[in-house]
DNA sequence: GACCTGCTGCGGCCTG
């Protein structure tokens, strides 16, 4: 027999002492219970689970000269991680199980190797989610997945607040269903909500009842902030930050290792790159830029030299927050908000990684607002308040789409799929009926779609069993597995060969033969596009442009916002007790005088005449999302008791409402208008809501199957893709009204752009609250800012008569 | 007291 614990020998073998976390994971494996593991830092967590499950696993099955099946399974959310983490895996694999085999299988895995493992899996497996549904869609999944025993989720906190989690939460029901008895483990960082990201990932229903472990490993976490030289004249608006420029490039030259400077856009990155050059264009070659458009290559090589160390700086979005653990990082710049706590840690935790080493975060304010959230960020970090992060509720074009893949990995019965897709998290409210709908869409696309063959993808046979009966249609689908949806981009190559990354069409379509533009962080000039490439050449000129990207917008947290306001608290008591409050307080000191500083306490409502007509600002601190509802929803109030137009303008702070004819202020004052009452109604006809679910169903309508992206190599544009989603949202509309695609783009709507609980709760406050209202004589320092921003967005209250006219003309137009 | 925003991630065929 052998001893107990191989792999804590290996350990002691290498003169590792183990945490005491990792003792907690051994145990809770050793038990067969599942967990999750919460911790900050590197190759501790890895092995902490790998060794245990290596353990457990030798115990079950002892190493002998027959091949072991598939039996375990290592999700992580990226291609680049899914290799390193392989390595990692690999030598503790050899040395206490020679005959057992490794392998990594994602979208990058050679077509030679892919084949190999179509034969016979290895026993442990490295893989992604996507990769994982894809797998599951082979006829003969439950013999190639049956024998697996234990999966680890790697980065589930990346996961869990995404469709790409729902994904997996519906990949381990079925695993779960071909073996019962299967151990599930996941790797987080910090979260708010940790108890509840270990059920999603465990189940509800999971027995033995999971484990919570806390690894403690203590790790100095430093956040300061760059203060400009003159705060006092430092702009009250703007979100580039060019003023910096000269402080930031001091920092990088005094910092001894390599500096990665994070920026919150990839427009942003490209700037601050040409800013750093402009600088010191000696640093050309030191210095690089990573961004998710940049073509892989050049990412590979960026990453590449901050292993070795050998680049000075690094100018980066978001797509350096997660993988591999840069260990020459000696300083992390932060320009702009973060936005939120959990990633300022994040971003934090990229400096400093190594034992014993203080992770440092360094903040570069670009207005001045945001030098006083940056004194806030850092409390808040200090005190842990951590964002929370929630798995969406029950999205039915990723059951639809699961219930496709299904079908296609050797069949199910009704009865048993429901209750399995139960067991997910996301689905523990699934009804009968919700599922039965799925499954009769799956059949046959719906009411509307009844004529067309391509959407009857399943088919039921005599023993009750489902499955998909078409090759091209199982074809189609496995080339669409996967909920990630993005905007069709064009390839940017130069003439002479070569290609840079990507833009989006619309950036594309705006240039003209001639324009320059900085891409990769280089001046290129546009020449033509050709077979969905944009071709460029180096620009010989010295101006240019700078493409944007079309995103979603990041809104501040609740836990940011309220600690700004508890900021703003100490300054209107008159304490500066932070650098970054001292260096505000000219600002502050104006709002003091010209208006009053908002507090936890108070809601601020700032009016103000002037040529453009009244404006009304408002400070509610709760994030741009539930600021652009909340003013929607106050103008289309205001205007519903006397016609008026006004325009918006929000941001993370508060909003301005201007009309240019006065308005009763009485509704605001006694807060009436705040009333929650009717509340979704309301901010459902305050909003062009039909236009913002027709842009989110075309992303459920490619999760869900309806819309194809094109084959490999040949991808349709975006114009095909939304003119096909708009032509199924517009029949679903007039044909399928209870079409439950249509009413999950309106809950998604609600809740992810206009975060209609955060909404409510911000009224509520509201309305607790004293309110104090100020009329301004000039702009103070805090309306100003959304003065500057104002938003062309413009809400009509149209007199009958034209309503009328329209929907004539829709009825007209639909009966044609 | 003029003042540039808009992230990240995956996967895949046809062919004899």
């Amino acid at each position: 027999m052998r001893s107990t614990s191989p792999g804590r020998e290996w350990m002691a073998a290498r003169g590792w002492q183990p945490f005491a976390f990792q003792r907690d994971v051994w145990r809770g494996v050793s038990e067969g219970r599942s967990g999750l593991l919460h911790a900050t830092t590197g190759a501790g967590k890895t092995y902490a689970v790998w060794l245990g499950m290596l353990d457990a696993l030798l115990q079950r099955h002892p190493p002998g000269r027959s091949a072991e099946p598939l039996r375990a399974l290592w999700l992580t959310p990226m291609r680049a991680l899914a290799a390193d983490t392989t390595r990692a895996l690999t030598q503790p694999l050899q040395d206490l199980a020679p005959n057992w085999t490794i392998g990594q299988r994602t979208g990058d895995t050679a077509a030679g190797e892919r084949a190999k493992q179509d034969r016979r899996f290895p026993t442990v497996l490295v893989t992604t989610p996507e990769s994982l549904s894809l797998m599951l869609t082979r006829e003969n999944s439950r013999d190639e997945l049956g024998a697996v025993e234990f999966v680890v989720v790697d980065e589930w906190h990346e996961l869990i607040g995404s469709k790409r989690g729902v994904q997996a939460q519906l990949a381990l029901a079925r695993l779960r269903r071909f073996n019962p008895g299967l151990v599930t483990w996941g790797l987080s960082a910090t979260l708010g909500n940790l108890e509840e990201a270990m059920k999603v990932l465990c189940g509800e229903a999971a027995q033995p009842s999971p484990v919570l472990v806390r690894g403690k490993i203590d790790k100095q976490l430093v956040i300061d902030t760059l203060i400009p030289p003159d705060p006092g004249k430092y702009s009250w608006a703007g979100h580039l930050g060019k003023r910096m420029q000269e402080p930031v490039v001091d920092e990088i030259a005094r910092a001894e290792g390599t500096t990665l400077v994070f920026t919150n856009v990839r427009s942003q990155a490209e700037i601050w790159y040409q800013l750093l050059l402009e600088a010191r264009p000696e640093w050309a070659g030191q210095i690089a830029l990573h961004h998710g458009s940049l073509d892989r290559a050049t990412r590979e090589w960026v990453e590449l030299g901050l292993k070795d160390g050998t680049l000075r700086a690094v100018v980066a979005t978001s797509s350096l927050d997660l993988g591999v653990d840069f260990l020459p990082v000696e300083r992390v710049l932060q320009i702009g908000s973060a936005k939120g706590v959990a990633r300022i840690m994040q971003r934090a935790g990229r400096s400093g990684h190594a034992p014993g080493r203080a992770s440092r975060l360094t903040l570069v304010p670009t207005n001045t607002m945001e030098i006083i959230e940056a004194a806030a960020a850092r409390c808040a970090a200090y005190e842990g308040r951590i964002e929370r992060r929630e798995s969406p509720a029950k999205p039915l074009d990723v059951l639809v789409q699961h219930v496709v893949t299904i079908a296609l990995g050797g069949g199910f019965t009704s009865d048993e799929l429901f209750d399995e897709v139960r067991t997910a998290w996301a689905y523990r409210t699934l009804t009968r009926e919700e599922f039965d709908w799925a499954l009769t869409f799956c059949e046959r696309g719906g009411e509307s779609l009844a004529a067309y063959p391509d959407y009857h993808r399943i088919r039921r046979n005599d023993e009750g069993v489902w499955h998909v009966p078409d090759r091209g249609i199982a074809r189609r689908h496995r080339m669409s597995v996967g909920t990630i949806v993005s905007d069709a981009s064009m390839q940017v190559k130069y003439l002479s060969g070569g290609t840079l990354g990507t833009i989006e069409e619309g950036f594309i379509a705006r240039l003209r033969k001639g324009d320059c533009f900085y891409f990769a962080g280089k001046l290129l000039e546009f020449v033509r596009v050709q077979e969905m490439a944009a071709y460029v050449r180096r620009a010989t000129r010295n101006k240019g442009t700078v493409p944007t990207w079309s995103g979603s917008k990041m809104a501040l947290s609740t836990e940011l916002g309220d600690a700004v306001l508890e900021m703003m608290q100490t300054a209107a008591a008159g304490r500066y007790p932070h650098p970054e409050l001292q260096a505000a307080r000219p600002m502050l000191e104006t709002q003091a005088r010209l208006s009053r500083i908002p507090t936890p306490l108070t809601v601020l409502v700032e009016s103000l005449r002037s040529r453009e007509g009244q404006h009304l600002y408002i400070h509610p601190f709760a994030g741009r999302h539930v600021h652009l509802g909340l003013a929607s929803l106050l103008a289309w109030r205001l205007a519903r008791d006397r016609p008026n137009t006004f325009s918006i303008s929000v941001n993370d702070y508060g909003f301005e409402l201007v009309s240019a004819e006065p308005f009763d202020l009485a509704p605001v004052r006694d807060k009436g208008i705040f009333a929650t009452g009717d509340l979704l109604h309301d901010v459902l006809d305050s909003l062009n809501s039909s236009e913002l679910a027709q842009r989110r169903f075309r992303e459920i309508a490619r999760v869900a199957g309806l819309v194809f992206a094109g084959y490999p190599g040949q991808p349709k544009s975006m114009r095909q893709l939304q003119a096909s989603s708009g032509l199924f949202y517009e029949v679903f509309r007039k044909y399928d009204r209870g079409n439950l695609l249509l009413s999950q783009a309106e809950q998604e709507v609600l809740s992810q752009e206009l975060e209609i609980l955060r909404l409510r709760s911000t009224m509520e406050r509201i309305r607790e609250r004293e309110l104090v209202l100020v009329e301004l004589r000039h702009p103070s320092p805090m309306s100003l800012p959304l003065m500057v921003e104002r938003f062309r967005e413009k809400l009509t209250t149209e007199q009958l008569s034209t309503r009328l006219d329209r929907i004539l003309r829709d009825m007209e137009r639909d009966t044609r």
